[in-house]
DNA sequence: GCCAACGTTGGC
DNA sequence: GCCAACGTTGGC
């Protein structure tokens, strides 16, 4: 199982609303951007992501789970695009923020830190571990 | 609200 | 194919 970290404008697609979709889930839709798209093709059914809110909340507050891999994106036409379905897991029950990321070195090269523009990117399976621990929330 | 970083577009 | 201009994103 490999891991993931998706990225959300909070106003526009926040937790509670992908905790609203329930275990149907919804498209992560609406990726125009290559190297987030080549990350949702390597996904595969069971893997787990973070779900991070940017903005004003930059924090890491729960856990989905990818339950249909890359297919066309819905909302285009443009074939280029493709996206996969995720649904929510559990919320961490300590939110874990940029800064508290940030201020762990062993944290320091994920894309969150040093690329904080790629929307979805990987995570190591340690990296995974760390802030998990940090949001006191089984991985 | 500002600004830096980055990706995309379009002219040459 | 290069590069300048532009738009968008996200952190501060």
């Amino acid at each position: 199982m490999r891991y993931w970290l998706f990225k959300s404008e909070p106003d526009t697609w926040g937790w509670p609303a992908q905790v609203a979709k329930g275990d149907a889930g919804e498209e992560w839709d609406g990726v125009r951007n290559y190297q987030a798209r080549n990350f949702m093709r390597e996904m595969r059914l069971g893997d787990r992501g973070f779900f991070y809110h940017s903005q004003s909340d930059k924090a890491v507050v729960g856990i989905v789970e990818v339950i249909k891999e890359a297919h066309p994106d819905s909302s285009t036409d443009d074939l280029r695009w493709e996206c996969v379905d995720i649904k929510a897991l559990r919320p961490f029950s300590q939110p874990v923020t940029l800064a508290m990321i940030k201020s762990d070195p062993r944290l320091a090269e994920m894309p969150l830190v040093k690329s904080p523009r790629l929307s979805v990117q990987p995570v190591a399976k340690d990296e995974w571990d760390i802030i998990c621990a940090m949001g006191k929330t089984k991985s």
